[in-house]
RNA sequence: GGGCGCGUGGCUCAGCUUGGAUAGAGCACCGGGUUCCUAACCCGGCGAUCGAGGGUUCAAAUCCCUCCGCGCCCGCCA
């Protein structure tokens, strides 16, 4: 066995301090075995040490008062390397680790992982991560760009724990939205229903984006076909056509030219998908029959009054009004959730994990598919992750319909314009290529840090001057401290992974708290991956810049003496992990700005 | 009516997974800091009965129950 680099620079001195706990325990009496002290010990520490143990619990077991079996451990705490002190403070055990040491093993860590520091060895089964999945009907609004940023966070940082990942986007090209599509634009503009022609303002032409181009009279169709059944009937037909493999002529082809427009816009903010999955490939495949046969055959398969094919799934405790799921319609076309089956049976057939990333509005759905996977006799399940939506400051989620969207791509102009006045107020120096770019990545930092940042069981109010902060808490400041300590760096002449410290030359407050910042990257990590608590990443990105901010001010780095080559290590170890989570915020990081 | 989620300083959030010491940030506001490595920065100040009530516990923002408020869903749409 070859013993496996230890990917956590906490780890060996977590060890030794449960080690200790639980040694000296004996001597003083109690029992405490390496696990529980492991288990109660508290990785953050207080104001009085590394890490702190209370001995509450231990204490009770053995009937005696708190503070002082804490007074007892810390008597009988043993000598112990990479342990500088422990005393009790009341009835918490207070741990200070050895800080030379801990400085040596996490900048040693850093150096030798480089762009990998805080990852883990792939292990384990692939993984599928399903997001953003927007029908191809229109423009993204922001609201729907929290699913595409939160799958890709998600996504990269199960990577960097480990798993082998797959992104899928499941293309719609097979309901209603996608043949109402094909339906109005294989009409002849002046065959148009007067509603449609006069929500197309004659804006766009060639250059204008697909996903615009086609999307923007699509709210009006949806509402003239609600008011006007021949034309239903219609798109009906269209439906039919596609699902029986003859759709019409422009069919894929316009779906495909407005998900290219959706996906460069994608493409700014560093999103991008391993795979493309298409609803109409189940139907060719037949599997999309195989699920229907299954479920005809299923004792709770009900035929409704007019022919349809149901599922009676009462049983299931779905909280609908009727509990009849209706999977194929009368006309024997099929519902979403019917080829949503067929493409998760597919997915168990390649993936170990199944993730899908949904909006809050498919909470009943990813319940209804759960009970329908059932009926079927499939045993595996797919893993929620579920967001709520973005709201507008009036109230209510962002609607087309309600004409309080917010489209990404105006957010992303009007991101970059500010970012732009920004560079171009504070560097002159510049060609113009150097600030369209660093302008574009400091946008796409902001917006996906002001998505990222905030618990996706959380609403978020949509206010353009929070979206478009650079200052604080956001993506533009992390950026900017990177660029720091890059241009620190640069200035230096020493290069990263060459640059050579002696541990104990770094002393200062400052110095230790920010090595103990970069040390705690790869536990901020796994928690992230197996919580799916993506903002704990932007809040980690946030303290690292904030506490190199603080060094940058307390301390001289390019002018100091003795401690300079050490101090300028340091700098480099934070650019490197500042930059590694970045990039798992999916967020450039910039040499300069 | 049922289901899911949320409620933490004036505003926006973190902390809740796994209960632990004085509840952390950012914005706004007030006061400072640049002959010096990038001021998209830093330092200080102001400001919180963690929605309400009850329960569990040595200990509750965190776990459980009830209630109140807000959002969304409850289609032969996706």
């Amino acid at each position: 066995m070859i013993p496996e680099e230890p990917s956590d620079p906490w780890t060996p001195f977590i060890g030794a301090v449960v080690e200790g706990l639980s040694t000296a325990a004996r001597t003083a009496g109690l029992e405490l075995p390496t696990e529980v002290a492991l288990d109660q010990l508290d990785l953050e520490g207080g104001p009085e040490g590394d890490v702190a143990f209370p001995a509450h619990r231990l204490a009770a077991g053995a009937r005696r008062p708190p503070a002082e079996v804490a007074a007892a451990i810390a008597g009988a705490f043993p000598p112990t390397d990479g342990v500088r002190s422990v005393h009790a403070t009341g009835p918490y055990v207070n741990v200070r680790v050895d800080p030379t040491r801990l400085i040596r093993a996490t900048l040693d860590l850093v150096f030798a992982r480089g762009a990998t520091y805080g990852h883990r060895p792939t292990t384990g089964g692939p993984v599928c991560i399903e997001h953003t999945s927007a029908n191809p009907t229109g423009p993204f609004h922001v609201g729907r760009v929290r699913n595409a940023i939160l799958g890709d966070t998600l996504a990269r940082a199960a990577r960097a724990a480990g798993s082998h990942v797959t992104t899928q986007y499941y293309v719609d090209d097979m309901g209603r939205q996608a043949a109402m599509i094909s339906w109005i634009w294989a009409k002849p503009r002046d065959q148009w229903p007067e509603s449609v022609r006069a929500a197309d303002d004659g804006r766009g032409g060639e250059a204008e984006k697909p996903d615009r181009h086609y999307g923007r009279i699509y709210p009006a169709v949806s509402a003239y076909l609600k008011e006007h059944a021949d034309a239903a009937a219609e798109v009906a037909r269209v439906v039919q056509q596609v699902e029986s493999g003859t759709p019409p002529a422009n069919h894929r082809e316009i779906t495909q030219q407005i998900l290219d427009g959706m996906l460069a816009s994608l493409e700014r903010l560093g999103i991008r998908f391993d795979e493309f999955v298409w609803e109409s490939d189940f139907l060719r495949d037949g599997s999309v029959p195989a699920v229907l046969e299954r479920m005809r055959r299923s004792p709770r398969a009900v035929t409704e009054p007019n022919g349809a094919l149901a599922i009676d799934a009462a049983a299931h405790g779905l909280p609908k009004e009727s509990t009849h799921v209706v999977v194929q319609r009368a006309d024997g076309t099929s519902l979403y959730v019917t080829r949503d089956v067929a493409y998760h049976l597919q997915k168990f057939g390649r993936f170990a994990r199944v993730v899908d990333v949904l909006g809050q509005d498919h909470q009943l759905h990813a319940r209804t598919l759960d009970a329908l996977l059932d009926e079927i006799g499939e045993t595996r399940r797919p893993e929620f992750v579920i967001y709520q939506d973005i709201t507008v400051p009036e109230g209510g989620r962002m609607s087309t319909r309600r004409g309080s969207a917010v489209w990404l791509d105006d957010l992303w102009a009007e991101a970059v314009a500010r970012a732009r006045k920004e560079v171009l107020a504070r560097r002159e120096d510049l060609r113009e290529a150097d600030v369209d770019r660093i302008a574009e990545a400091v946008a796409a930092g902001a917006i996906r840090f002001h998505i990222v940042r905030v618990a996706p069981e959380k609403p978020v109010v949509f206010r353009w001057e929070d979206a478009l902060s650079f200052e604080g808490r956001s993506g533009p400041f992390v950026q900017y401290s990177y660029a720091r300590a890059a241009s620190l760096l640069r200035r230096s002449g020493v290069e990263g992974r060459t640059a050579t410290f002696e541990a104990d030359r770094l002393s200062d407050p400052e110095e230790v708290e920010l090595v103990r910042v970069v040390a705690k990257f790869p536990r901020v990590v796994a928690y992230t991956a197996r919580s799916g608590h993506v903002q704990a990443l932007a809040g980690y990105a946030h303290e690292l810049a904030d506490q190199f901010n603080r060094f940058y001010h307390a301390v001289p780095v390019l002018k100091s003496e003795g401690e300079r080559a050490s101090r300028i290590a340091l700098v480099a170890a934070v650019r490197q992990t500042l930059g590694n989570a970045l990039e798992l915020l999916g967020i450039v990081p910039l040499e300069t700005m």
